[in-house]
DNA sequence: TTAATTTGCTAAATCGATTAAGCTTAATTA
DNA sequence: TAATTAAGCTTAATCGATTTAGCAAATTAA
């Protein structure tokens, strides 16, 4: 590594101090009364010199890493990719960096990520935490460590958080399910200790009882996270069995499954069974039939995100002052479920 | 920020130096000749002052920063998150962190990031580098910079690379078309300037050459990066018109495309047309028609790259030796060609 | 003319580690 | 008993920046 210059290079070279060089590279000539012929000199001869700060250097002696971590559940999952990307945009604009984690859904995983970045001094986190990790956010609180929740919402701790109004997308889209003339509709859901999908199906609810619907519990169906095909499957059987005419899928990882086991079932969309999932996916305007979904507004979940960090980075929130920012979702109606 | 606590403050407490306390705490006690009971009530104090080790400081100090950075072009492409995700998981098991950034396929962004990751001293990079950036590597290179290109080939410039047998791959998927008894094959390509994509047509035309059919120039589409739909669709009513009864696609994103266009067009797979993509995507066995793949070892192309690199990082390599990994893909046969 | 202020810069501490070199004792050897 | 060697630590420099406090010369004010 050919080495780098450094500041005491250029000082050394200019016969002037690291004080000095550092002030003018970092736009404080003014402020520190530089004169403009000085400022000059030393802009140039780190421009000749082809100085890069060091940004481990600045980090350790400012506090400041200008890195961010994100944890999510699986980078190779769509959802959470579309986060990671939005999210690095976002930072980006704040010349923020990115560092990420998969935390597989296992509070052990996520744990041990955050102690790894807090030893990286990063500036603050972005988080979607799995079941259980509401002690690990209370430790971070006690350490003052700046963080925002996202897509979840632990009840018993308060924090800065950005999601989906969760409850009404349920409502809206079991509405949806209803208006097509759907009596019998399921939910297949997963990660039930999650207030956002209790969330979800407590809008699925609301829709039915609003309807005079009876909310029949053989319908309803909590997957635990390390689902596959058979235990989708087995809930689509069961609910076919209690007369299913219509589902709705609280993710898109249970619904490609779902798809899946319509094809092998012979099932067909939306003869037998309407169908509407959470989460767009690419796939679902080139699936066998086309797929209604809850479409997130991530873009502006990781925009809002990053707004808060930022600011919480800057200190600029008060003692237990947190936002808790609600996002309408969309809806895009496909062959599905029209 | 509760402060943490430095080894200075566990060496006060204990009255003893810092340097005894680094080593203890590096495991070196054996070697620095520091006795057990010394090591014992550094390691108590450690624990009961919850040490946690500065890695900016440790960074600054060693010159590695145990992080590796990944230049891809879009996170939200799957095939790209992949990626992320295995290179994440190999990583960990170096004890390395992973930071990203995406250049969305221009060497303008590639450079910057590049920038940007150099001062924040990343000890490597895993590169899936953009058509043109070829004096990028041969500056990473001047700088003795560790580096590994993934997924891509710049023939001009020799690096460690880890890639699939792009050749062998398009020559057999398109002797699966031919077996098909398809006679009229098109291919749908994007990024021609790359050496990887170029392969794959070469493989296309082999196969074609071999079995005595003649490659039909308007057979052929080369689309640029920033393609949508509307190119897509064209591409592909271009290659009806001449016939086409076949169509393999050069990368999943075109072929997602391409088949949102043969709903609208009414085309029925394999019917009308035979399909394979590369890379297999979870939605290819729930579109319309499960659609035929060649799938690419991205799990064992990750393992390959950071072992690489890891190697690189720690200057076992000699001037000018380099590795080129050449893996074979997989194929998986769906409906859209049997 | 002298005191006060401003201008333009420097010295040195600091962030939290690592590490080469050296310094006391105690133990061993001659 | 004196000279070596080993054991067990410590000192202080260093990585590459930032930043507080202060100094000398030039300028202005009284």
């Amino acid at each position: 590594m050919s080495k780098n210059s450094t500041i005491k290079d250029i000082a050394e070279r200019l016969g002037v101090s690291k004080a000095l060089v550092s002030f003018v590279l970092n736009g404080k000539s003014e402020e520190k009364r530089i004169s403009e012929k000085m400022t000059k000199k030393v802009l140039d001869m780190a421009k000749k010199m082809n100085y890069k700060p060091n940004y481990l250097a600045k980090s350790l002696r400012t506090g400041k890493s200008h890195t961010i971590a994100l944890i999510i559940a699986d980078i190779s999952n769509p959802f959470f990719a579309k986060f990671a990307r939005y999210i690095e945009i976002e930072a980006s604009t704040y010349r923020y960096k990115v560092i990420f984690a998969n935390s597989d859904e296992t509070k052990e995983k996520f744990a041990a990520e955050l102690e790894v970045f807090k030893n990286r001094q990063v500036d603050g986190f972005i988080l979607i935490p799995p079941i259980g990790s509401e002690d690990e956010l209370v430790k971070l609180q006690k350490e003052k460590i700046p963080f925002v929740v996202v897509d979840r919402l632990f009840k018993s701790v308060s924090t800065h958080t950005v999601t989906i109004n969760n409850f009404q997308a349920g409502y809206e889209a079991t509405l949806r399910l209803l208006q097509n003339n759907r009596k019998n509709i399921a939910i297949i859901n997963v990660n039930n200790q999650l207030f956002t999908m209790q969330q979800r199906v407590k809008g699925y609810r609301k829709a039915l009882l609003q309807n005079s619907v009876d909310v029949k519990s053989g319908l309803i169906k909590h997957l635990k996270f390390s689902h596959d095909k058979n235990s989708v499957l087995k809930a689509i059987q069961q609910v076919i069995q209690q007369g299913a005419d219509g589902i709705l899928f609280t993710t898109s990882k249970l619904a490609m499954l779902g798809f899946e086991c319509f094809s092998e079932l012979g099932v067909n969309i939306p003869k037998d069974i309407a169908v509407i999932s959470f989460d767009d996916m690419d796939a679902y305007k080139v699936t066998f039939t086309p797929i209604s979904a809850v479409v997130q507004p991530i873009a502006n979940m990781s925009k809002e995100a990053v707004r808060i960090l930022m600011k919480m980075i800057e200190g600029k929130y008060g003692k237990g002052e947190y936002e808790n920012i609600m996002l309408d979702v969309e809806f895009v109606y496909r062959a599905s479920c029209l």
